[in-house]
DNA sequence: CGACACATGTAACACGTTACATGATTTG
DNA sequence: CAAATCATGTAACGTGTTACATGTGTCG
């Protein structure tokens, strides 16, 4: 939101736009009230101001700006290292927990596959849009927000791909599927043999 | 934390030690106090139940199993769908927000590189340490966590060598490098023409 | 006329994070 | 003896989500 205001003053419907622009190809639009909300954090917390506009025959509209401790902060947050990449995302979770529960790949996991090609290729038409020719070289902002989502959706099939790896071999191999390195194997049988236990 | 309970009553800091040793490869451990604070909500909620068990020696503890209600919960969340792979990540934002900001990239995205390098290197190591010869069949669940982590790390990689590109796309041109599809050119200039403008 | 974009907000809630508080037991 | 592990919790806080409430202007 503050990196939006650099860009000038602006009021809350406004940045909505600017955030959908920006990140629609790769993102669901955000909630409005959500805007407002932060909007009112940041002025609360002295990041931003505003000024009313009245706007006439329309509804007025509050207009905000950044302040120079707000540019600090933006300026402080741009430095901040940042998150890598999840080790723990949803459907790693219910994967697992799957397994545990079931013995069986969780029914989220098998709907994710198509969700992810589904995605890749309004991607790929909408890049095809862009870069006609197998130019590489012709990079805009947009096209990195979208491939960043098209390497990892790649990489999230290729995982599946492994996923199935594991579950044929497990299904070749009965008894001790879960034979491997760093759980015991024992992990994923279930286990119910002394209702209380030693140390 | 209801799957792993589906594995048979236990008390908070024993989740605490299950997670760790699930997902200890591919994240951080989990707070304790976490644990804690989700077992009550869950409780409230009828998910689990808890009977104490006074330990003799040590501190007493509180054990807690899942009820019904808390099974059917887990076998709805294993059914929703699930998240699709972030298509604006703390990175990306950094990406934007510091060229609105500057223009130029981000320091913590520079950072970012070599800290997925150090990530990759490190699930090398134990990578190597269970599948000593190239072969790929041999899939553990711990193996699925880490490929995954593996698979979005490089994918991670490959971006920023896009971001390098654009950059340097950029350097060549320095009149209009924001030459692309999706948001206007003009996005990433700073603008403050009028104080107050049109509709 | 009905739907949609414009424009702004509030209240309740869920969830994770940090920091704090407490104490026993094991191990170097 | 100090540090780590075992074991349990609470309070405050920040942030995002959902749902609700309200109204104008525009376009098909």
């Amino acid at each position: 939101m503050l990196a939006l205001l650099e860009r000038g003053p602006a009021h809350g419907y406004e940045l909505k736009r600017s955030h959908d622009e920006l990140f629609g190809d790769v993102a669901p639009p955000v909630n409005v009230g959500q805007i407002y909300v932060t909007l009112g954090r940041l002025e609360r917390d002295g990041l931003v101001v505003h000024h009313t506009e009245a706007g006439g025959d329309r509804p007025d509209r509050k207009v905000y700006e950044v302040t120079d401790v707000g540019r600090k902060t933006l300026r402080d947050w741009l430095a901040e290292t940042s998150d890598l990449p999840v080790g723990k995302s949803d459907v790693i979770l219910k994967l697992v927990a799957g397994l545990i529960f079931d013995g069986r790949v969780a029914p989220a996991v098998v709907e994710h596959r198509s969700r992810c090609l589904d995605a890749l290729r309004r991607l790929a038409t909408l890049g095809s849009r862009a870069g006609p020719a197998g130019d590489p070289g012709a990079v805009s902002v947009g096209e990195l927000l979208r491939r960043s989502s098209v390497l990892h959706l790649e990489a999230e099939l290729k995982w599946l791909d492994l996923v199935e790896d594991y579950l044929r071999a497990s299904a070749r191999d009965p008894a001790g599927p879960f034979t491997g390195s760093t759980p015991g194997s024992d992990f994923f049988q279930p286990r119910h043999p002394t209702p209380s236990e030693g140390p």
